[in-house]
DNA sequence: CAGACGCCTATACATTTGTCTATACAGGTG
DNA sequence: CACCTGTATAGACAAATGTATAGGCGTCTG
């Protein structure tokens, strides 16, 4: 495991005894106790701490509350989850491609030892305001690096795109929704959930393709 | 208030002493209580039951937990929503003004003091099977009813439709997405989100119809 | 090496929760 | 009338939770 060095900074060095319970064990703690029905918000600090090994009070060593931790969860699963589905768009080159390697990379992220994922599908629509900030603000960044690539692509095929970040936002919010329904079905469903998400995708882009070919008629 | 005939028919008619309660009015004192940030799954039995000046052991005449009020709740919502939109829907004539006019009663149900939309849009990804099971009950009528709505609308202006099932559910999860989104935003932000989910529809729409054309090009 | 500082623990307390038991009330039935 | 049935209440219980207080122990500083 890594050093206990601070990572926000916002403590100084130690100068007592080391920290032999780090921030990450208790990230790791609230990781293992969430399941396919629970959510962050109902994690008790006492139950994180039981499952981390520690004392109740110890907790407050490393977060003020729950609500900060869950938080902090929040953040490193879009982290985590923006740098796995980056690395499957870089990996496609033709556009049909990218969509479709793009969408199955996420869904294996269903995977029940996957928990970043459904952080994302689960806390955006409960829980405190800084719950559902620090979610939207995870889904605004994959809609930055969706909508660059999209005009990436549409510049290389000589396709046009209109309203090119509201078919990132689009795209983005229909997969995540498509997800979310996803990860409540057996695992069985997933490949025809995965079909009906490649052809709802295209049809937005044919969508935009087909707005920008007839504005442009238009000219 | 109305009489308290047995909602549900699965109780026999009161032979003793009439409910002064009804379920009506657990399930009214439940949704008082549910704010922005407040879930269904999070309020205790004795709340409800504090909130509509019973004691606790009396919810049990009612409901057998909270989460069977939940899914009830959640019915509910499905039922009111769904026959308000469908208003809106047949209002409207041409087919664009029936994508403005469905979506703009939509948002209205954002509206602080209507808690049916907020429901459907928060208990969708958390809280028991059961839950979840019932959001997505509603949101497959919803599908259902908009699915003929588009296929009665193609046929009419004669413009080709491809998926029309996978049309309504890219439409139905997108519409629901992009409203818990704005649930979290302050109301002034609705006019915008609005004009974003028009386009993002109309996309769709565009999308399958290019599609319908390529398609019958081939043949 | 002595002391101070910081991490962690143990104990405790008030609240809140779901549920159990027993009891009082109202109204139709005999 | 008495009786039974279903409704609602009161009181109490164990369990769990967040938090306050005090103390033990290791490590760094002087």
């Amino acid at each position: 495991m890594a050093d206990n060095s601070t990572p926000h900074g916002n403590r100084r060095a130690p100068q007592g005894r080391r920290a032999v319970i780090s921030r990450e064990d208790l990230i790791a703690a609230a990781l293992s106790l969430l399941g396919p029905n629970r959510s962050v918000s109902t994690l008790s600090l006492r139950e994180v701490a039981r499952e981390a090994g520690i004392a109740p009070n110890s907790f407050y060593r490393h977060f003020r509350d729950t609500d900060e931790l869950a938080v902090v969860l929040i953040e490193e699963a879009g982290t985590a989850l923006r740098r796995i589905i980056g690395q499957a768009r870089t990996r496609a080159t033709t556009e049909r491609s990218v969509v479709r390697s793009s969408i199955e990379t996420f869904m294996e992220q269903l995977n029940p030892d996957e928990k970043f994922l459904p952080i994302l599908l689960r806390e955006g629509t409960v829980g405190s305001d800084a719950f559902k900030q620090a979610v939207e603000k995870q889904l605004l960044y994959f809609e930055e690096e969706l909508c660059s690539d999209l005009e990436r692509l549409a510049a290389l095929n000589n396709t046009g795109i209109v309203h090119a970040p509201l078919v990132a936002k689009a795209i983005t919010r229909l997969v995540f929704a498509m997800g979310a329904t996803a990860m409540d079905l057996p695992k069985s469903e997933h490949g025809r959930i995965l079909e009906e998400m490649v052809v709802m995708v295209r049809m937005i882009i044919v969508g935009t393709q087909t707005m920008a070919r007839e504005g442009a008629k238009l000219n």
